[in-house]
Order: C-alpha cells, then sequence, then structure tokens
DNA sequence: GTCTATAAAGAGATAGAC
DNA sequence: GTCTATCTCTTTATAGAC
C-alpha cells in the first residue's frame, strides 16, 4: 500500500510523534477524514511499518542462509542480506528501529516479539559458527550478535545511495571488519 | 541543572515531542508556568542536552588519548572512553543520538558542528594509526570510523546497568572484536 | 471512497499577581 | 521564583452527506 510507504518516509525523517495526519492526508492527495476509510488510527500506520519491516528482513536473511552449509559463509550471508535489506527500504526500517517506544500495549508487544525473533535468527548462526570453531568463543554469541547490530544497524542513519558506495561494498567492508578486525592487513 | 537531566530522561524514554512541558513541570514539583523562568522555549531543553552531550564525549576522549603515545593504544583508549562517557549518561547520550532531528535552523547547524567535530577527533585517532600501519589501510579513515562509532553507539539503547555488565567489561568486548575480529582466537 | 464540517482534547506559551 | 488563569493554535478522530 502506498499509503505505508508515505507514512514511513514521514516518520523517518520528521519521527512519528512529529508527523501528522494532515501531512500525510496531503501527500496522498487526500483529506484527514479520508486516511480513516483505510486506516483505524495513527498508531496502525506505525505498527504495520514495524511489522513489514521486521518480517522482510527476517525473511530475507533466512533465504539467504537457506542453501548455505559452511556456518561462517552463513555469518557473511547474514552481512550482505542485513545491510541489503536495510538499506533498500530506509524509510521502513528507519521507523521500525527508532520509532518502536510510540507503540504501546499489544502493538508494542508483537513487535518487541518479531525483533526478538530476528535476533535470535542470528544468534543461532553466530552460536553454530561457534560450535564449528569458526568464531571466537571467549564472547558470548550472544554479545557477538549485539556487536553485529549495532555494526550493521546504525548505518541507516547516514547512508545516502548519493555518496557513490552500493549496499554491496558497504556490507563487504563490515564483513571484513567484523570477521577479522580493523588491525587485519 | 537538574531539569535538564529530568527533560533528558524523558525525552530518552517517550521521545521529545511525546514530552509535553506539564510533565516536565509535574515531574520537577512545579507548574508549567514556572519552567519559563529557566528556558525560553521547549527546544532550548533538547538544544541544551545535545550540547552538554557532546561536549562531555569530546572533553573525556580527548583526555583520554592526551598522554598515549602508542598509535594502536590511542584507538583502545577512544573505545573505552567513549563506552564509559556514554553509559554514564544515557539519558543524555541517547537523547542526542536520536532526537536531533527534533532542532532546527541554527540550533540544529550548531550541534551537527559539535557532532562532525568529535567525528574529525576519532579519525585523526583512526589516520594516525594507519600511518603507523597498525590500522589496516584497505578500508578508508572515513569508514573505519563510522564503523567504529557505529558498534558503539547503537550499545546506548539495550545496556541497562542491571544486566551484570559494566562498561568497562563491554568496552573490553568492543575492542577485541573492532581490532581483532568476530574470528580472532 | 472521498468529501465538508466539526467535535473534543491537548499542546506550547504568555500575562500579571504575589 | 512560583503561582493562577488563560490565550491561541494544533492535534486526532468522528458524523454524515455525496
Amino acid at each position: 500500500m502506498r499509503l505505508l510507504s508515505v507514512a514511513a518516509h514521514s516518520f523517518r525523517v520528521k519521527g512519528y510523534d512529529a508527523t501528522t495526519t494532515r501531512e500525510l492526508a496531503a501527500t496522498m492527495g487526500l483529506q484527514k477524514a479520508s486516511l480513516y476509510y483505510y486506516i483505524s488510527d495513527k498508531a496502525h500506520l506505525l505498527y504495520e511499518i514495524c511489522e513489514v519491516s521486521l518480517q522482510h528482513i527476517h525473511a530475507t536473511v533466512e533465504a539467504a542462509i537457506a542453501d548455505v552449509r559452511h556456518p561462517r559463509e552463513q555469518v557473511e550471508q547474514v552481512i550482505l542480506a542485513h545491510v541489503r535489506a536495510m538499506l533498500e527500504d530506509r524509510d521502513m526500517h528507519a521507523t521500525m528501529l527508532v520509532e518502536l517506544r510510540a507503540l504501546s500495549g499489544d502493538r508494542r508487544t508483537n513487535i518487541i516479539a518479531l525483533r526478538d525473533k530476528y535476533e535470535a535468527l542470528v544468534r543461532g548462526v553466530i552460536a553454530r559458527a561457534q560450535d564449528a570453531n569458526e568464531i571466537r568463543r571467549d564472547i558470548t554469541a550472544h554479545d557477538l550478535t549485539l556487536a553485529l547490530l549495532n555494526l550493521l544497524n546504525w548505518t541507516i542513519f547516514w547512508y545516502s545511495p548519493d555518496g557513490g558506495r552500493t549496499p554491496e561494498q558497504l556490507a563487504d567492508e563490515f564483513r571484513r571488519i567484523y570477521l577479522f578486525g580493523a588491525t587485519a592487513k
């Protein structure tokens, strides 16, 4: 639905609270009241954005590792797929990352559950690579996962497609830094 | 000033726009009108929080590397000082990181300048370590800096002091991952 | 599906007394 | 410094016609 994209764009640039239903309606070429034919309330838009975002990332990363046997190669595919998915739709994913706190009640609970499920997917990949002795074991899979998501997620706030680098090039830099470190030659 | 801490806390938890001056006044034990004895407008609070946050991080990191000669040790000190400073006052620094977009005009310009100045400080450390061949040169100092700040900054959104780990322990994990990678043994 | 009109509540900020 | 009272504007959301 196009309304979701319009909302995601405004939510990323101005924030959820600072975006008014009037603006969204104007961008869609509608009157404010007409929005309520499509949505029950403003928070519903945010909820759907977060849901679509997390489901998309989960499915993309899951598909990327499906046919990969080697544990360390799985880690590499997670990095590439995650960066690609995020940067392909910055509006959606940046909104999900930053505006979750604006949700409340069941909506919030559901989105947090989806986020935890995705984290568990990544953590599983890391843990299996540790079992195969391909990833260091002096740091828990939990912390290695948080560090990886730190490294990848923040990118969405400074990346610009006009910067001359593709998501794939950036993902490869992150792959080298994450796996081999900044001191590697 | 205590008002700044109260505001920073609400801004981090609920967001700048979702926090009302009425709430801030109530938390301070004042009437809404009394706030305006201390501030000119609501955005002034956000501006001061961002300013104090960035000045504090800059000063802390600068002090941490002042007496360190060895280039790679400087990088290590940046990691430790940055993580320590951030986690010592999560309210202030998380607000600065997320709510900058709510500022406009000169206020926004000034804060972005402070942020750029801090990034330049870190980039200088990385670049000198590259010159000394202590840090890999197949990735630009610019990108190595962004990757490092990615890794460190996002932490503030999931770190809890109740989690059983100190900022120093986390900083050491980040140091190992950033310098030597997740595959190091 | 989309409109006009409007209800109902909440927001930031100011005036002026004490 | 802090108060009460209030202004003015903006917000989300609904009613009901077409």
